[in-house]
DNA sequence: AAATGATGGTGACAGTTGTAACCTTGTCTT
DNA sequence: AAGACAAGGTTACAACTGTCACCATCATTT
């Protein structure tokens, strides 16, 4: 469930446009909505989405024209990268990784307070 | 300050390597410590010295023999790469990422604990 | 002295990634 | 019909990465 980790940078701009959709997404819109956006060549889109559907990280859809759909959900890709980085650079301490956003000031006053709340209700586990 | 950001996941373990040194490190020392722990051969260890060399990430020290030492702390290279991680996957919302942590099974309940006492204590700011 | 082992210099090679170009065919416009 | 465009197929190419191999030299051991 996680050998799609190998999606690259580029890549994963081409899957934001198709977690965003609902459905399957024809070439050219996401060709489009990537040229207008990021100034990215259709050739370089099509490239991407090849490779993708390469690694099965989307699947090529037949209809009138081509479309794409991803085959994992921004959340999992969400939760197994921010896993592997925890681990890479963090050596898997959530706390030390919290620790170093808050110092950052990445986290306001108030994300902070959101986060205790969450975390004093039941949003830990048991 | 950051364009050392492109220090690739092999490079990364040298780089532990020297951040837990306190000083430049001998080429040898490396060489048997990543042998050791990931069963590396010498020449790929030093294809990521003289790498990390070039890019500047890493400062070559003739000694009695060539050692190495860290051009850029741990914590900032840990700070850059959370920063753009962030972004990448969490459009910026440090929020987000810390609720993904908590909510995925990534943390034991020993971590969800210490995240609450982190938080619940100095953890903050005010 | 000859063999052994550590150190340093350099080259290589396949896979991934970013970034297209070229060509063909079907369709829409004029 | 002829030209302009969109869509799809295929090829390319350099930089970056992971992984070494080969070679020379210098010091140490036998």
């Amino acid at each position: 469930m996680n050998h799609f980790s190998r999606i690259s940078e580029a890549e994963l701009a081409v899957m934001k446009i198709l977690w965003n959709a609902g459905g399957p997404v024809a070439t050219g819109v996401i060709c489009r909505e990537l040229s207008d956006q990021l100034s990215w060549d259709r050739s370089t889109v099509r490239t991407l989405l090849r490779r993708l559907a390469e690694k099965g990280a989307v699947e090529e859809i037949k209809l009138e024209v081509l479309c794409y759909a991803p085959n994992l959900s921004e959340g999992d890709y969400r939760s197994s990268q921010t896993k592997s980085f925890l681990e890479r650079l963090y050596g898997g301490s959530a706390k030390k990784l919290v620790a170093s956003l808050v110092q950052s000031d990445e986290l306001t006053a108030e994300d902070i307070q959101e986060l205790r709340e969450f975390l004093n209700q039941g949003g830990g586990d048991e």
